[in-house]
DNA sequence: ACGATGATTCAATAATCGTTGTATTATTGA
DNA sequence: TCAATAATACAACGATTATTGAATCATCGT
């Protein structure tokens, strides 16, 4: 991953209801969640999400899919896990400690 | 911990001068980095890095002390993992997903 | 085709953030 | 004490960002 994605990652994160919108589809998982049913559980105007997501998909944070009427939300795994490794790698000049490389979510 | 703390650590890595400063003294690990030594090392003014280490201090991702004439800048890989672990917390409803929680350095 | 719902887009304002330059404090060594 | 180095603090400008309100686009069911 290179170092502008990871910034763009952390940046769509460092914001309270982007935080929270993500955290809602990390624990959701492979089902989604629709920008509806978001809105309603966190108490967010619907435009106002929007903008959100806006910002978390084009960081790769997520992943829309179209179903009927309405959208899909998902969490992107791959780019989760690479900011996780990003962070960690090379730690301590891989000597002085033991670093255990153990991504998330392996089998979503 | 708490919501605001993640935010704030997020926030304090989501610019690439303190994203670079942060990985610098990861990979140092417990011996830690000077000012100096960062600012040459990064290509940074000393009062630009000055900026940016309280931004990471005030987040509680790095830990200072005072060594003599200079000061010793640390990785908190307490904040760190608890940084990791809020990410990763409670994946896919704790059900449908093998989340391997390992925090990193806990030898530091 | 029409009304209703789901979701996004646009525009404007207010607030926050990064950078630069200058000045200031503290400590070491002669 | 004096010069030099290490590091931080302060102020100001430019740029980015979040929020709000209103409007737009697409889709479903009748």
């Amino acid at each position: 991953m290179e170092e502008t994605q990871i910034t763009a990652a952390l940046a769509a994160l460092a914001q309270v209801q982007r935080l929270r919108a993500f955290r809602a589809l990390v624990v959701a998982g492979p089902q989604g969640l629709t920008p509806s049913a978001m809105a309603e559980q966190l108490g967010l105007a619907p435009n106002a999400l929007s903008f959100h997501l806006k910002e978390l998909t084009h960081a790769a944070l997520v992943k829309v899919e179209p179903r009927g009427r309405n959208l899909i939300y998902r969490a992107n795994f791959e780019t989760m896990n690479g900011l996780l490794s990003y962070m960690t790698d090379h730690c301590c000049e891989g000597v002085a400690c033991e670093v255990t490389q153990s991504p998330i979510c392996t089998t979503c």
